[in-house]
Formats: C-alpha cells, sequence, structure tokens
DNA sequence: GGCCGGGGCATTTTT
DNA sequence: TGCCCCGGCC
C-alpha cells in the first residue's frame, strides 16, 4: 500500500489517509479524482473494514465497474468482488427488491425507462380526457420527476397548497390527479421508475428505523462520487445512512455541477459543510491533463460564477497553445472548417483521429459537422444516439422478459399482446384497459377471465387473447427451473419474435435481427459469469434485474477504431481527448435561449462551457458562426458572452485560413444551402420522390411478371386491379404469399 | 395494420 | 428544416 501512496500527490494522500470524520474532497478537473477514490478504498481495506462494509456509489455503471477493476488490481478479486459498488440506483434497487414487502411492492417489481412512464402518462392523460397540447406528457413526466426528486409523494403533492396554487396559475390544476393516477397505475403494474427508487428508498428508510438501522451497521463507510450532481433524494439517502457514523467522503467539483434540469441539486455540494458539521474539506488542484493556457483559460472563464467553492487548479505542464477561436461566416462554414482544421492538425501533429472531439451544446448541431467530415473521408462516430437497450426490436424483446418476471407490468403488455401481429387490435385492448380500471385490476388479471369482467369480445378475438394467456403461462411456468439464458432464447422464438424479424429482409430487418441475437448473447455470458460467481440458478429475473439500469453507452462492442469522436458537452463530461473543438460558441446557443433569463442557469451553461474546455489535453479551438440554421431559418447570430468571460491572454483569434483574395468567394447563403442540398446524406432522402416519378409509369408491369419489392422482397403479379391512382397489383411473394399493392407507392422493380 | 401527410414543435439526459 | 404524433386512408 505504501507504494500506492508514493503515487499520490500529498492534497491527494491527506485525502485518502482521513478517515476521522464527514470529508468533502472537492476535486478540480483532471485532478485525479477517481485515483482518489480508488486508493482510498483500497486504504479503507488494508486497515481492516470488511469490503462488504464500504459502499461506494458513482453515477454510472461504467465509473462504478472502472472503479472497481483498479482496485481489484490492488487488492485481488477476490475481495474487491464483496464492495458495495455501483450506482445509486443500482444499489438501492437491490435493496429495495430485497426490503419490498415493507412498501407493498413485489420484490419482482419492474423498473419503468423514461419511455415506459412517459407513455403511462400519455395514457392518464387521455384517460382523463386531458387535451395534450396543455398536458404535454413531457411536461408531466419532468414535473413528477422534479416532485419526487424532492421527496414529494403524490399525497404530499396534493396538500402542498403551493404546488397546487402554481399549477392551477400555470394551467394544469390535474397535474396532481394525473400524479396519483400515475403513482397508482405503477404500484398496481408491480413498476417504479427511476426516480422511485430513491423516492421508495427513503420512504422505506423513514417508515421502516430498524431496516435503516441494518443498513447503517452494515455500512461503515460510506464514498459518493460526483456528489456535484446528487439531488435532494439522493442526498437524504446518504444522509440517514450516515447518521449514527461519521464515515463519509464525498468527492465532487461544484464547477462540473451541468445537470440540474434533472434534478441535480449543486447547494448538495456548496453546503455539504452545513449538513455536516466537522467535516474537513479537502482540495485537489494540481491538474494532471491539461496544459498551462487550458487551465488558466478555464480558470478566467469560471471566475465570474458566484457560487463556488474557491480553489485554485493549476497546470505544471507546458504552457501549451492559447485556446484558438474561429470566427465563421455561418455554421456551414464553421464545420468545413473544423473539418479541415482536423485535417491538418493530425498531419502537423501526427497522431490520430481518434485524439480529436468535437463538442457542441445541441445534437441538432452534429448534422453538418458529419457531412463536412464526411466529405473529406475523416472517420467519425457519434455519440448519443439511441442506446442499445432502447432500440424498439430490444425493448420488444425485452418487454417479453418483463411481463414473464412480472405478468403485471402493464407497459410491457401494451407493448408485446399484440406484437408480433396476433390479431388482437387497439379496440380490444382498449376494452381490456377499461375493464382493468374498473376493477382495479391489472391486464395480466383480465386477461385471465375476460368474460367475466365483463369486456364484450366475440369468439375469434376470445381465442386470439387465450393463446397468448397460454403462451405466457408456458414461459412463466419455466422461469423457476430453466436458466435465464434458454429461457430468453426460447421466448424470442416461441413469441414468434425471431421468425418475424428474419422475414425482414431489408438492412433494417437484418440489423434488427442482429440487434436481437447480440442481446441473447449478452444473456448467456451474463449467465456463465453468474455460474462462475457460483450461483447455481440465475433466473431471467436476475438479469432483469441488471439490464433494466443499464441505459448507458455500456456496450463498448462497437469497435472504437480511429475515429473523430462527436458529442454534446454533457456526454463528454468525464473524458479527454488531446484536441478539443468546441463549437456553435454563439449567444442563444450556448448559452442556450432557454437559460437567459435565470442567472443560475446561465452559471450552469458556463460551467458547461468549463467542462468543454477542461476536456482538452494539448489543444482547445473553438468556434463560432455569425450566421446558422435554427429551427428551419437561418437566424443571425452573436459571439457568445462566454468567450469574452475568457481572459483574452489565453485565446487568440485564427482566421479562418482562406486566402484573402478569397473572402469574398465565401459561400453565400443560399450557395451553402445549395451544397448541403447536394451533398450524399440528400440525395439518398430525395430518392424516394425519384423512384415515385419513375413509378408514375406503371405500366410496363405485366401478370405474371417476377417483381421485387424493398419489404417483402421478390414475388409475381397475379393480377391488377382499379385505375389510374388506386391501381393495385396482387403479388405473390414468395416470402409471405399475397399482398395488394398499390403501384403508385409500391415501387415494384421488374426482375429480368 | 401499416403508411402517408398535415400540424405543431424545437436543450442538455450519468439512471 | 426535420421529427414526432395523430388522423385518415387503403
Amino acid at each position: 500500500m505504501e507504494e500506492y501512496l508514493a503515487e499520490l500527490n500529498e492534497s491527494q494522500r491527506e485525502a485518502v489517509v482521513y478517515c476521522e470524520g464527514p470529508q468533502l474532497v472537492v476535486a478540480g478537473a483532471g485532478s485525479g479524482k477517481t485515483r482518489v477514490l480508488t486508493y482510498k478504498i483500497a486504504w479503507l481495506l488494508k486497515q481492516g473494514l470488511r469490503p462488504s462494509s464500504i459502499l461506494a456509489l458513482t453515477f454510472t455503471n461504467k465509473a462504478a465497474r472502472e472503479m472497481k477493476e483498479r482496485i481489484a488490481a490492488i487488492v485481488g478479486e477476490s475481495t474487491a468482488r464483496w464492495l458495495w459498488m455501483g450506482t445509486f440506483h443500482s444499489i438501492f434497487s437491490r435493496i429495495l427488491r430485497r426490503e419490498a414487502a415493507a412498501i407493498g411492492f413485489p420484490s419482482n417489481f419492474t423498473i419503468y425507462d423514461a419511455a415506459d412512464s412517459k407513455n403511462l402518462i400519455r395514457t392518464i392523460i387521455k384517460e382523463m380526457q386531458l387535451d395534450d397540447k396543455t398536458y404535454r406528457p413531457g411536461m408531466v413526466q419532468s414535473r413528477i420527476s422534479n416532485a419526487k426528486n424532492a421527496l414529494i409523494t403524490w399525497r404530499a403533492y396534493e396538500q402542498n397548497k403551493e404546488l397546487i396554487e402554481s399549477d392551477i396559475r400555470c394551467k394544469v390544476p390535474e397535474l396532481r390527479e394525473i400524479y396519483k393516477r400515475y403513482q397508482n397505475r405503477c404500484l398496481q403494474a408491480g413498476a417504479m421508475d427511476f426516480d422511485d427508487l430513491l423516492l421508495q428508498t427513503n420512504i422505506l428508510f423513514r417508515d421502516h428505523p430498524e431496516i435503516l438501522a441494518r443498513y447503517q451497521d452494515a455500512f461503515r463507510y460510506v464514498l459518493v462520487d460526483e456528489y456535484q450532481d446528487t439531488n435532494f433524494a439522493q442526498h437524504l439517502i446518504v444522509k440517514r445512512l450516515c447518521e449514527k457514523q461519521p464515515h463519509l467522503c464525498v468527492v465532487g467539483d461544484d464547477a462540473q455541477s451541468i445537470y440540474s434540469f434533472r434534478g441535480a441539486n449543486i447547494d448538495n455540494i456548496l453546503q455539504f459543510r452545513n449538513a455536516y458539521p466537522g467535516c474537513k474539506l479537502f482540495k485537489l488542484e494540481r491538474n494532471y491533463r491539461s496544459t498551462q493556457n487550458i487551465v488558466n483559460a478555464a480558470n478566467s472563464l469560471i471566475d465570474k460564477n458566484r457560487e463556488q467553492i474557491p480553489k485554485h487548479v493549476y497546470s505544471e505542464k507546458e504552457e501549451g497553445n492559447k485556446i484558438r477561436l474561429l470566427a465563421t461566416y455561418s455554421d456551414y462554414e464553421e464545420a468545413y472548417t473544423v473539418a479541415a482544421r482536423i485535417q491538418e492538425m493530425k498531419f502537423a501533429e501526427r497522431d490520430k483521429y481518434q485524439d480529436y472531439a468535437i463538442l457542441y451544446r445541441t445534437n441538432a448541431q452534429s448534422r453538418l459537422l458529419e457531412e463536412a467530415l464526411r466529405k473529406r473521408n475523416i472517420p467519425y462516430r457519434i455519440y448519443g444516439g439511441l442506446s442499445f437497450y432502447q432500440r424498439k426490436e430490444v425493448k420488444d424483446v425485452i418487454s417479453y422478459f418483463r411481463l414473464v418476471v412480472n405478468p403485471h407490468d402493464e407497459e410491457a403488455f401494451k407493448r408485446v399482446i399484440n406484437y408480433p401481429a396476433r390479431g388482437i387490435g387497439d379496440t380490444t385492448v382498449q376494452k381490456l384497459a377499461t375493464a382493468a380500471s374498473t376493477y382495479n385490476i391489472s391486464l395480466w388479471q383480465v386477461l385471465q377471465a375476460p368474460l367475466e369482467y365483463g369486456v364484450n369480445i366475440n369468439k375469434g378475438t376470445a381465442g386470439k387473447l387465450a393463446a397468448f394467456r397460454e403462451m405466457l403461462a408456458a414461459f412463466i411456468e419455466k422461469l423457476a427451473t430453466l436458466p435465464a439464458d434458454e429461457l430468453a432464447l426460447f421466448i424470442a422464438r416461441e413469441s414468434g419474435l425471431v421468425n418475424m424479424l428474419s422475414q425482414d429482409r431489408s438492412t433494417e430487418g437484418i440489423s434488427k435481427l442482429e440487434n436481437l441475437q447480440e442481446l441473447l448473447k449478452g444473456i448467456v455470458e451474463f449467465c456463465e459469469i453468474r455460474k462462475e460467481e457460483g450461483n447455481t440458478h440465475v433466473s431471467l429475473a436476475d438479469f432483469l434485474a441488471e439490464v433494466s439500469l443499464l441505459t448507458d453507452q455500456d456496450d463498448e462492442t462497437d469497435e472504437r477504431r480511429d475515429k473523430v469522436t462527436l458529442m454534446t458537452v454533457h456526454a463528454a463530461k468525464g473524458l479527454e481527448f488531446p484536441n478539443v473543438f468546441i463549437v456553435g460558441m454563439e449567444e442563444d446557443l450556448f448559452p442556450s435561449a432557454m437559460s437567459k433569463e435565470n442567472p443560475r442557469a446561465v452559471e450552469e451553461e458556463r460551467r458547461l462551457f468549463y467542462v468543454a474546455l477542461t476536456r482538452a489535453e494539448r489543444n482547445c479551438l473553438v468556434s463560432y458562426a455569425r450566421s446558422r440554421y435554427k429551427n428551419g431559418q437561418t437566424t443571425m447570430c452573436v459571439p457568445s458572452r462566454f468567450l469574452r468571460d475568457i481572459d483574452s491572454r489565453f485565446l487568440e483569434a485564427v482566421s479562418t485560413d482562406r486566402p484573402a483574395s478569397r473572402v469574398s468567394d465565401k459561400p453565400t447563403v443560399s450557395e451553402a444551402t445549395h451544397q448541403i442540398a447536394a451533398s450524399p446524406r440528400r440525395l439518398t432522402r430525395i430518392e424516394p420522390t425519384t423512384h415515385t416519378a419513375a413509378q408514375t409509369d406503371y405500366s410496363n408491369l405485366q401478370i405474371d411478371m417476377r417483381v421485387w419489392h424493398e419489404r417483402f422482397g421478390e414475388g409475381v403479379i397475379r393480377a391488377f386491379e382499379g385505375e389510374g391512382n388506386n391501381r393495385k397489383a396482387v403479388v405473390d411473394f414468395d416470402k409471405c404469399g399475397q399482398k395488394q399493392l398499390l403501384l403508385k407507392f409500391a415501387r415494384l422493380k421488374v426482375i429480368e
């Protein structure tokens, strides 16, 4: 251990070995915060603490996994594996499952992700016959989420005069009723959303002191990473756990608090010393990541914020290049310039594409950048698409799993009852839903005996429902005996999902099938690992309990070859790159237009820019455009106020690299737009129209001709019906039988 | 059941 | 502009 301590600087070492009481470690950007946490845990183990008595909370699964690996490298895997290390959500969902009975939930409760909960909210708004323009599901969802993060239950909400009045003022008086119904429906379905995991933990600890005491005794030392991004619910959980013993270490950087829109409360870190009297403050101020110019520029920026813990971050690396400022005429030129710069710099610096990142405020900005990179054949990889687990085909099959583990799961039920199509339409589902709400039971319970619950359906439908019910019952029966991987495969096949996906021969169809296979492969691995750990039976419920919380870019499977990284600044937090481009530094974009009235929000935007700057190790280029295409129109832009916040000593303007004689040749807006329109991306989009145009002349099609259809594949024309615009062909497809197709849409191609 | 077009809309998103 | 949701249509 001593040799490890020797790897730390003095302030890091002090933070590691201090164990007397509550401790706040303010860790500047790039100051080796993870290293401190890692060594501190190793140190605690060395002091004789049992691994199972250490609770370490992180914000991402990735962070937890990486830290665990690093600790395992020091103290050995056999010790490290007993640590309670994970995200707030995963640790407390584990505890909630164990203690579920105390709060009236089943221990196999489902976790609703954001999409599930939004769907449920949408359903409730409809059921209440409210206008979904006034009650926008997204807005309702975030109001409910905020309430939960503030530990306001629906009961408390109802009784809170301020909230009720504010809802009336905002013309959404029914919010409390939506919240109430939403919560009851979750309970009915045996489901918790992400916020519930924290809210219910608090309720559990509040109402069951004996349970709380057990965990207080169990966790002798609590550590929290990224403390600046905790919300009130998380703060209170930690506070409760540490009531009896003072061994708490929180690490964070108030200057990097950028998630208030998700409920994070910067006051948790700012006021930590008030909440924990006797707390000792440690500051990690030496930045090991960036050159002096970058650190100094970032300091001069963040200095303009009022609310912060005083600190002086410094670098002892070389002075390095100044932050370079690129002013461009248009967003198009900005993208073009950045792409050109990357190519030049890569050549000059002799580094790789993967050493470059382009950071932006909003995802919408990526499009032009992608185009510009593509034109120059610069490989790139873009973060921020749908995560693997959010893809439809993956969610669909997982919904089957969910339903098998917890048949009352309403959202999963609705997703799969007619998927693959089995002739149970919306009307039938509506009838089931009405019965469910009349009798206050789950859809699954209605499905057991639809007629008895007064569901008015014909014999055919009743048969289809029974078939679905029996299929599910057969799955459920196997839950206790079959291991997760086998049951998963069984379900994927028997549900008809595999068949349906294999019939779709389009590119997307193939990739969907691949994703499904990827998931199944993942379950096999999951089982193997669990078995190696000594679990005899690994059930689908075990898999589900973990996978529901794995929404992040967790699958490193996609080759991270040599590519430029494109992502939002938010997504870049915690990462570092030798060369960073920050684009779109304009008023109303960065800082965003939505934050400009609120000084606290502007401070958060400034912190966001601080995060962006401090991602850079050697070179940081910042750009803005004078005009930008936004929401359907070109607008003139003003350079961001944040650019003026950076001390000019650390900044240098750069010409956009066009020879003076060509300045007048800069593309006009219309030229620029024209060029965009001529890009490959656009062409693909235009394609369908071209097809349709060609297709208006389908007179060449004749009976018995062999034709090809994009989705259905090859087939033979059997007949024609109708005239003119409504002319249809009856085609007998090899793969999926006879279909009637409107010729104007079908885009049939004749096969020679 | 799926596909089109119209209308409204438009940050950031570790779980 | 582009995306998402809904209603209308075969």
